[in-house]
This record gives structure tokens, sequence and C-alpha cells, in this order.
RNA sequence: GGGGCCGUAGCUCAGUUGGGAGAGCGCCAGAAUCGCACUCUGGAGGCCGUGGGUUCGACUCCCAUCGGCUCCA
């Protein structure tokens, strides 16, 4: 049975049971923080457990992609040492919301194992929490008591956090009927657990008080990789249809054999990273060095050392992503439309992390011959952790290179250097948790479904408040039944305006989505009575700007993909009253004549005045409409489609205007990278443009009067010729200074004073600058052959003095730098230098001639000493 | 979110207690050649990322900011 039969196959048995089968949302949630990649099936359903979204259905089931890289289940350093951990795999569940509990759950289960996928029932065991005798019963009309066993909350207890749902689980183990143990649980691998069945009918508390939930739900868990593994009676999870491609392309590109024990954890390793990078990469993310860009980085690393280890240096991951293609692109259609974009980012990310070895390697190699200079044979941990905390240089190839070298790493030094990094990291993130906190408690007024979004027709209406809180900040956080305000979504900034009750205003600053409830921030004006009654107002200026900047956004997106090529998807938006910002994703920067092109079709488009649609349908239907998805934008199952025909339809729930014609018109204002990949332009619309043309029309108006290029008189022209003279005064100046040194330099041999061992001058001169009077300085060196110069010039109120001695009077003694150092302590500065030149300052230009008498008294005396 | 490192000529980089901005490659011109390459000679090209501060004086020290690399979360 391939794998695909066993995805199709679960799908199908759920759908025959009144189960919606939902599509896997996208590896990069969002809207919600908490989590950097989705890591189980429940993911997209988690509000509806938390109850604070209702369920569109009672019942439903799905394959989701899934990753586990980091924080609690981190599998990461698992893969390849073993034949079933995986950072990528894909999760199979079915969910009953508050519908059908444990003993449908358990008899679906069981049903689909061994009538759907036709496993022996011999082999099959079934285990439960040690107090859920309700499960056990169910299990004993199936299976023989002695294979069902009971375990405690480690193995059969689950909880969403630390405080949430929670409940019982019940699991179906495999008996692969090799490898060591006797029953599920123990180590050695006979015993494989392939489905967890979760009974979430508790909520846990602050206080770790358990109480019963009102509804009971099912969470299951079926992995999609052991399972076709199990079926296909493969020893391992890469001996399967799902991994065969991508192995044989690696051995294909590497000469490598995964059937020898040496390569085959190198190359799982490679097979499991690819797919983790490129279904990320498909759903929007990026390598960059944070967040979850960082965790694909780590990724891509891993895998192109593993490469390396297998001898070749070359980058070749990206070359993977074709097999993987073939073999899931059926089913995640992304991986077909996104691939050249994966396979470029896989690209440039190898080639990338190519120059930092490179780097790294050379690094290491001073390090070696310092140590190698000094006699020691160790690299320090804090050299081998600088190598790889500054510039990435992995430390099992420090480690390799050092024993290469006959040298050995620091190894505990280096682990301690990296306990002290996450002790700093972790201190700095708990800061941030008490910042969360201290949020009043909500007062509820009225009781009943909340927050009816009625924004699309109207900005104002009459409304019943449903409850409200004192945030942090000291403003207030209010709930209606039915409002006009857009809370911010999709990159579409929150509304602003007023809610006006008995006696009372809230200014409101910013909407908010809570879940599915729109929550109203502002100050208040007055306090909130016992009377429910508001009108709630949106600011409608502001609101129409936001319209024409959204409405924008998606005529761009079209021009985009016209311009530049249908490769070209949205990475992300800003839509603001005053512009808009549009993420996309790209390679190379735009030309200027592609940019004007863009501008004059969004233009053209407005122009044209085209009425804008809106229309609430299913999410498939919409899809097969044409309409375009936003990756990492989650939707649910009824949508909005915003068409602008024939150009644009696109899923997105933000207002829009009803007909193009009211943008006015549309102007960018920068075009610039936002990192590998992902470009970004910033544009206006409306009035803005206008504002923006009067600026500029302001700019030019003055530049003509201060240029004094008159009404007809080209500005560029004149400006030029103006630069052009400028250059010309400066050299001419340049030219006049040195002149006037010159002459400065003939007049100055009238003041040498000979002594008998050498000769000085020592005076106050009038240059222009420092660093003509260095060149002064030098000049007189020469002229006088043998000798001491000391000169004193007034620079912009404070004194410059540079000395310079002759070679002959350095060595017999001489320092330009003391005679600076005195001099210019006598002006309140100070100073110093090379014994042959030296150059100090003052503050106090009166003290000048004191100064000079004072270099004059001295070398006198110096010359008569020698 | 918290650290580390780096921004100097078109490119790759040097710049040693704060004291007159450099090298190699590339570019331009000249010499040599029938011509090209090599070679030799000369030259252009720098707000030392940006903005503050300390100082008589900052590429150098301090602060902020922008950009790049990197580690931790």
């Amino acid at each position: 049975m391939d794998s695909r039969t066993v995805r199709s196959k679960f799908l199908e048995y759920f759908e025959s049971h009144e189960h919606t089968i939902v599509n896997s949302s996208p590896l990069v949630p969002i809207g919600d923080p908490t989590l950097l990649f989705a890591n189980a099936g429940m993911n997209q359903f988690k509000d509806y457990f938390l109850d604070k979204a209702v369920a569109p259905y009672p019942r439903a089931a799905s394959a989701q992609k899934c990753m586990r890289v980091s924080g609690k289940h981190n599998d990461l350093e698992d893969v390849g040492r073993d034949g079933t951990h995986h950072t990528f795999f894909e999760m199979m569940g079915n969910w009953s919301f508050g519908d059908y509990f444990k003993r449908d759950a358990i008899e679906m289960a069981w049903e689909l194992v061994t009538v759907g996928y036709g496993l022996e029932p011999e082999r099959l065991w079934a285990s439960v929490y040690k107090d859920d005798d309700e499960a056990e019963r169910i299990w004993r009309k199936i299976l023989p008591p002695e294979r069902i066993l009971r375990f405690g909350e480690k193995d059969n207890f689950w909880e969403m956090a630390e405080v949430g749902p929670c409940g019982p689980c019940s699991e179906i183990h495999y008996d692969m009927g090799f490898g060591e143990g006797k029953r599920p649980n123990d180590p050695g691998g006979r015993f494989i657990e392939i489905w967890n069945l979760v009974f979430m009918q508790y909520f846990k508390d602050e206080s770790g008080v358990v109480t019963p939930l009102p509804k009971q739900h099912v969470d299951t868990g079926l992995g999609l990789e052991r399972a076709v593994a199990i079926l296909q009676g493969a020893r391992e999870n890469y001996e399967t249809d799902l991994f065969a491609p991508i192995i044989g392309k690696v051995e294909e590109i590497t000469g490598a054999d995964f059937n020898d024990p040496d390569q085959r954890m190198p190359i799982r390793v490679i097979a499991d990273h690819i797919r983790a990078l490129a279904f990320a990469i498909a759903d929007g993310a990026l390598p960059g060095n944070e967040g979850r860009g960082y965790v694909l980085r780590r990724l891509l690393r891993r895998a192109s050392r593993f490469s390396r280890k297998l001898g070749h240096h070359e980058p070749m991951l990206f070359e993977l992503v074709a097999p993987l293609t073939d073999k899931m692109g059926e089913v995640y259609p992304e991986l077909v439309s996104k691939n050249q974009h994966i396979v470029r980012a896989i690209k440039s990310e190898e080639e990338r992390f190519a120059q930092t070895l490179d780097i790294g390697i050379e690094l290491f190699q001073d390090l070696a011959k310092k140590a190698a200079a000094k006699g020691d044979l160790t690299i320090w941990g804090q050299d081998a952790f600088k190598l790889y905390d500054t510039y990435g240089f992995p430390i099992d190839l420090t480690e390799l290179m050092a024993s290469e070298a006959g040298l050995v790493v620091d190894h505990k030094g280096f682990t301690k250097e990296m306990e002290k990094q996450r002790e700093r990291a972790r201190g700095a993130s708990l800061f941030d948790v008490v910042r969360e906190l201290g949020a009043g408690e909500w007062r509820v007024l009225s009781e009943g479904a909340d927050s009816v979004f009625r924004g699309y027709e109207k900005t104002e209406l009459q409304a019943k408040v449903r409850k409200y809180q004192t945030a942090a900040d000291g403003r207030i956080r209010l709930i209606l039944d039915e409002t006009p305000f857009y809370a911010e979504s999709g990159g579409q900034v929150g509304d602003t305006g007023t809610i006006e009750g008995d006696g009372w205003t809230l200014e409101v600053e910013d909407t908010k989505k809570d879940a599915d409830s729109v929550v109203h921030i502002g100050t208040l004006k007055g306090s909130i009575s016992a009377s429910t009654e508001v009108f709630a107002k949106v600011d409608s200026g502001r609101r129409n700007a936001i319209r024409r900047n959204h409405t924008a956004t998606h005529l761009l997106h079209f021009a985009l993909r016209k311009v530049i090529g249908e490769h070209v998807h949205q990475g992300g938006s800003l839509v603001t009253p005053d512009r808009m910002r549009f993420d996309y994703t790209h390679f190379e920067a735009p030309s200027e004549l592609q940019l004007r092109k863009i501008e004059r079709i969004v233009n053209e488009l407005a122009m044209a005045d085209i009425p804008v649609c809106s229309r609430e349908l299913a999410y498939r239907e919409a899809l097969d409409a044409g309409a375009m998805a936003l990756f990492g934008e989650k939707y649910g199952e009824r949508v909005r489609m915003i068409s602008i025909e024939p150009v644009s339809r696109e899923l997105c729930g933000g207002t829009h205007l009803s007909r193009t014609g009211e943008m006015g018109a549309f102007l960018i204002r920068a075009e610039s990278s936002v990192g590998s990949g992902l470009r970004r332009i910033e544009a206006i619309t409306g009035a803005s443009v206008l504002d923006w043309a009067n600026e500029v029309r302001g700019e030019r108006d003055e530049l003509k009067i201060i240029l004094k290029a008159g009404q007809s008189g080209d500005l560029v022209e004149k400006a030029r010729s103006m630069v052009a003279e400028g250059k010309r005064l400066e050299a001419t100046i340049e030219e006049l200074e040195r002149a006037r040194t010159g002459d400065t330099a003939d007049s100055l041999l009238l003041r040498v004073v000979e002594c008998p061992t050498g000769r000085f001058i020592a005076e106050k001169v009038s240059v222009a600058g420092r660093d003509l009077l260095a060149q002064l300085v030098d000049e007189m060196k020469g002229r006088i052959g043998t000798g001491v110069v000391f000169l004193l010039a007034d620079i912009d109120g404070k004194a410059a003095i540079i000395a310079g001695a002759t070679p002959d009077m350095v060595q017999r003694g001489v320092s330009a730098g003391e005679i600076v150092h005195g001099a210019s302590g006598i002006m309140g500065g100070s100073g110093g230098g090379r014994p042959d030149f030296a150059q100090g300052g003052g503050r106090d230009m009166s003290l000048a001639d004191e100064a000079v008498s004072w270099v004059r008294d001295r070398l006198r005396k110096e010359f008569e000493a020698r």
C-alpha cells in the first residue's frame, strides 16, 4: 500500500463517518505567536478546544504537515540516529468537538486499522490511562485483557499546557515481530505506537486543580510515516516510498550507499531535512537569522554538513526538491507552484553556508598556528566557542579539523561558554512574560454572541456592550455584540473611532482580535454605566484611506505578476491609512523601468473604474474559481473573495473600495530588500499622492529660488554647473592656499634662529588648515636641512600646534613630541606624537606668544647644551 | 527578545596605546608591440555606513542608529 493510499484511506474512512475533511494548515502558523511551526494536527483547532471559538463542524479529520524542531517537542538531534525520528512529518487525525467520545473513537480507530489497513488483530495491543476504566471496558470488547495495558501520566495522560484542557489517552501499539521488548513501551523497538487517542475531559487550572470540562472532545494522531512503514513491512520509515526517491537521488549525486551502515545516518538526515526545508519554504518561511528562519538555517546547515560527510562538497540539497515534488506535489500543490522559489532559496542558502565555512577555515588555521607557536596542543573552549558563536563555524567541524592537525578541542570550556549564552537568553525572555500580566478581570454586562462584524456595510451603528476590562496600561478593552470596527488582520490595521454610551465615551485607538472576538482598545472618558446601549462609530475618513490602500495592494499584486513574472507571491502586507507596504517573493531588484510599468498598470486599472466585488463562499469553491490564497494565512470554511474582474481574485477579509476609481492615484515611494528572496514595495494612494506631489513641488520651487533658476530655467543643468563651479573653486582655493603656504615658507626662512649646533624655527603662522600646517612643517624641515621646526596657527579660534625635527636632531635626542607637549600645555591643551613629527593643540590663542617664546628658550638651551 | 563580530577606493582587505588614509586586483593614460596578452611607468578614484559625544585633534574611544554575518531563546 503506497503512502498516497494510506493517506487517502484515512480521510475517506472518516469522511464516510460524517467527518468534515479539513486541509492541512500551513506549517507557518499565523495568529499564534506561541508556535514556531505547526507541530500537531490539532493546532488549527486549538481555539475550539479552548472554547474561544465555536467549531463550524462537530467532527473533522485531516492530514497535517508538522515540524518538530524546537521547544517541548524537539526531535532535531535524534533525526538520523534511528529510522523513526523526523523534523517534518504528516500527522493524520480525527476530531470530535463535543460530539462523540471514547466509544466511537476507539471503535472507529480499530475498524480502520484492522479492516481498512488490514493489520492483523493478533499483533495489536492497546494501552489506557491507569484510572480510565471506561476506556478499558471498551477495549475489552475488542481485545483479550492481556493485551490491554495500563500506564501512568507519562505515557497515557495528555495536557495542552501547564494550564488548559487535558485528559487520559489510549494508544494502539503494533508488534513488529522482531526487535527487543516483551510488551508496548518496553525499549527495543519491537512494539511501535501507531495511534494515540486523546480524550479531553478535564480542565487544569493554575493551582493544578482538575475539573471536568462541560464539553468533551476527542483529538487523535496517527503518524503517516510510521503507518506507511508498517503497512509496507519496512524496517524503518526511510525505507518507504515516501523517502525512496529522495534517497535514490542522494545516492546518485554523492555516490553513497544507503545500505552502508556508515552512510546511513547522513543520508537519513539529508532526506529528512530536505522535506522540512521544502515544505516550510513553500509555506512562506525562509532561512534567516532569527525565529523560524533560524531554525531553517540550522536544518540546512546540518544537512549540508552531512552531505560533506558523504564526501560531497558542492551545493546539492536543492537538487532533491525535484524528487520530493514528484512524490508529493499532487497532494501538496504548493510544492509545485512554489517550486522555483524553493529551489532558489535552498541553493542560495547552501552557497552562503559554503562561504561561512571558508571564512571559518581561515580563522581556524590562525588559531592552529598560534597554538603551535606556543607549543600548546589545545584549541581552547573560548576560542572554539567564538568561532561558533560569532562566525557560525560548526563545533564538530572544529573538532574534525583539530584532530587532523593533531590538536585537541577543549570541549568542557566550549560547553561552559554555551551554557552561559543560554542563561543570558533565558534571563532575557523571562522578563517579557512578566510584562504580559496585569490585565484586570472581565466585567460582563450582557450575554450572547459577540463581535458580529458589520463593517463591510456600515461604519456606524447602535450596539450593546458585552463585556470590558481594564488593561495593564490603564486603557479599556471592550467587546460589543456587533461592531462596525475592523480588527487588525491580514495586514490591515485596526479601525479607530468612538463608542458612546450613557454618560461615557470610549476613544477607540486600536481594534484587535482575540480569537473570534473584536476587542476595541482605547481611553475612557466618564465611567461605563450599567446601561449597555451604545453608538459605535468608525472614523470613516481614516477607513476610506485604508480601503484605498488595501484595494491597491490587490492591484499591485496583479501588476507585479504581470511585469516581473508569475512566480511573484505575496509574502505579507501592511495597510494603514497613510501608506501600504507589500512584501513579495523575488530574487533581485526590479529595474526602474519595471517599477514605472507596474505603477502605470495600477493607475490604469484605477482609471478604468472597475467594480470591486466581494462574495462569501466555501473555501474550496473559491480556490476552484482561481482565487489566490496567501500562504501563511489561515482560512475558515467560509471565505470572502474579493474580485476585480478580470485581473484579480483574492481571498481577503479586509475592507475594500466599491470601485477602483475611488483610489484616485497610486504611487510607489520605495522598493527595497527585506531578506534573501523577499522584496518590499511601499506605496501611497489618493490624497497622499497629491500631498507628495505638493511636497515635491514645494521643494522644486524652493530650489529654483535658491539656485536662481527662474521660471523657465533648467534646474538640473543649473545644479550641475553649480556643483562643477564648486569643485573648480575648491581646486582654486587649494592652489591659492598652497601658494600662500609657499610664501609663508619663504618668509619663515628669514626667521631661522642659528645656534652653534643647529638651527630652529619657532613661529606663529597663518594657514587655513591643520594639514597645510603639517605640510609647511615638512617643507621647512627640508629647507633648513638640520634642526627643529615649531609652528602654531589659529584654526577656527583654537590653536593647532605642529613640530618636526630632522633625523639627525632626533638622533641627538631632540623630541618634537616633548616640545609639542610643553607648548600645548601652556595653551590649555595637550598633544604628542613621534620624535620627528608631533602635533597638538591649545584652547587659548591669547597665550600663543607665550608658548612660542617658551619653545625658543627651551630650544636655545637644548642646543647650547649639546 | 538577549549576546558576539563586521561596515575603509569599483572588488578583497590592511591600518599596532587617538597624531599626516594604505596594499593587491580592477579601471584610465603613456611606454613597448603590426595587433593582443604579458611587462614597465604614471594617474584617477575615499563625508573610513550615518548622527551625536569626549578631545587641541577621532578611521581609531563612548553613545545612538542603519545595514550585513553569526550564536542563543
